[in-house]
RNA sequence: GGUCCCUUCGUCUAUCGGUUAGGACACCAGAUUUUCAAUCUGGGAAGAGGGGUUCGACUCCCCUAGGGACUGCCA
């Protein structure tokens, strides 16, 4: 293990063949925490050996999470598939050790002698292992398997899970180099993490028995063993692996639904880990406190309810002027046209309306009312409300707000207060059938606020309209 | 099939042998009320089952059950 006073390097090595899953972007983000709270580094790493499944844009899904989650990686990013001669040379290690052997059988005789191995109770044992090639054999297509011991256990000393000991016979004896020569997997990523001095190894429990052959491989090559920590899945909220059907499973999918990148790091954060009682806390609390002793062993349920619930906590702690472009975006993406007008309704709007929105996404439904354009549609419930006695009482209102001069929240209520006083009635009489003329049939505020939000001309042009509908 | 991992309220979790088993989300009720929310107050809600160890187990051990991962010339 490596020395305790060595800074620690941890990384995230994603395979740029898509999106980029939510559980690799929690896994990132505890790798983050780590490095930031022992004061060492975080390194990314793209595992793009298949060369059949990766793409660029799979590579720049994965820059843009986690710039947008906004967890930095230190230095460049490292390329697997460029270090293949690496990986190669250290094959070429195994097998003059001995801790390799090339194996000629053909993809199907693999599969059946992995069938007859399992019928006998063990692991793939390949019959190359203890035979020679002939000359003539010798550079015929083969993939280079590692010699896997048939006895005894492989230890992997793990963080979160303590001592796991993997029996050997049930251990194949896996590939290492396909016959096509690239490098596969096990051997690319313990030949990388060993180069890049990785001193922690923390990513997802589907990783753990991986680590076993690994840690074989590390052995093998008389290298130091990485510390280990596998990180309990995320699952969805039927306890079923998160799937599409499930809502999103990538962070941009996330993104797209309108939560904020730090309420995301801190739900994340509390999914596999947390510190007491504390639910909402900072980066530097959360960087502060994190240690891989407190990682939690159960895989955890996404929870939307509580992500809506932090997302909302910070919305409503988020400055305005970030808010309101957000909700413009929200709206442009929609395809709602914005003019000027719109865009400062919108930035009177969204501080009246964001404690109500658990999204950026609910941002925009709260506020689409400011952006009707005039004469707006009525609904029937609020023509049947406009019967002469309220149209009368109405079209009072319009006097007394058009001698309002304070068009703030506060000053509004005051002003509806004293009207409804000044009519003798409450505001029940009067507010559905405003709302429903300055609103139409879009969700609205408060009154006050949806006045104040519409602007004293906007509002009493709505009015206006509204009372001159034939009935 | 084999190997490995996991198991406290519906959900995320606290507890690290002695607590009325705590918090948060959700839920229910009440208050407020111009829709929907928001807000405030109160409430219900948990140690999978069975054996041990111990003066004493949610906590340690074993078994069972359930869930999950891996088992590939994917990562």
């Amino acid at each position: 293990m490596p020395d305790s006073a060595s800074p620690v390097v941890t990384r995230i090595a994603p395979s740029p063949t898509g999106q980029m899953h939510i559980g690799n972007a929690r896994a990132a983000l505890f790798n983050w925490l780590y490095a930031r709270h022992t004061g060492g580094a975080f390194l990314l790493r793209i595992e793009d050996t298949d060369r059949e499944r990766s793409t660029e844009d799979a590579v720049q899904v994965i820059f843009d999470s986690l710039s947008w989650l906004g967890l930095q990686w230190d230095g460049e990013p490292v390329f697997q598939f460029a270090r293949a001669p690496l990986h190669k040379a250290a094959v070429d290690r195994l097998l003059a050790s001995g801790h390799a052997f090339r194996c000629y059988m053909s993809v199907e005789e693999s599969n059946a002698a992995r069938e007859a191995a399992r019928a006998a109770g063990h692991a793939l044992r390949s019959p190359w292992r203890d035979r020679e090639p002939t000359l003539g054999q010798h550079n015929a297509p083969h993939v280079v398997r590692f010699r896997t011991p048939s006895d005894g256990d492989t230890v992997v000393e793990d963080i979160v899970r303590g001592t796991v000991r993997f029996p050997n016979k049930d251990l194949e004896d896996f590939v290492l180099l396909r016959t096509d020569g690239t490098t596969i997997y096990n051997l690319a990523v313990t030949v990388d993490d060993h180069d890049m001095g990785i001193t922690h190894v923390i990513r997802g429990e589907e990783h753990l028995s991986n680590a076993g052959r690994q840690s074989l491989l590390y052995r093998a090559l008389g290298w130091e063993l990485p510390i280990f920590a596998h990180l309990p899945l995320i699952l969805g909220n039927d306890g079923a692996k998160l799937s599409k059907r499930h809502g999103a499973q990538s962070v941009g999918e996330f993104q797209a639904m309108g939560y904020l990148p730090e309420a995301l790091r801190n739900y994340l954060a509390k999914l596999g880990w947390g510190h007491g009682d504390d639910e909402i806390f900072s980066d530097e609390q959360a960087i502060d406190w994190f240690d891989l002793a407190d990682v939690v062993k159960a895989p955890a349920r996404l929870d939307w309810d509580k992500l809506a619930h932090i997302n909302n906590h910070y919305l409503r702690n988020t400055d305005d002027a970030r808010l309101v472009a957000l909700a413009t975006e929200a709206h442009l993406g929609r395809g709602v046209a914005i003019d000027d007008a719109g865009r400062a309704a919108l930035a009177r709007a969204v501080p009246l309306v964001k404690e109500g929105a658990k999204t950026i996404l609910e941002l925009a439904d709260l506020t689409v009312f400011v952006l009707e354009r005039r004469p707006l549609t009525l609904t029937e419930k609020t023509l049947a409300l406009l019967d002469q006695t309220t149209r009368d009482r109405l079209q009072r209102l319009c006097v007394w707000l058009a001698g309002t001069p304070d068009w703030s929240h506060s000053g509004l209520a005051a002003a509806l207060a004293a009207f409804a006083a000044d009519e003798g009635v409450g505001l029940g009489k009067f507010g559905p059938a405003l709302r429903g003329a300055l609103a139409g049939g879009a969700s609205a505020p408060d009154l006050a606020s949806a006045l104040s939000a519409l602007g004293s001309d906007e509002a009493l042009g709505r009015i206006a309209d509204a009372l001159s509908h034939v009935q």
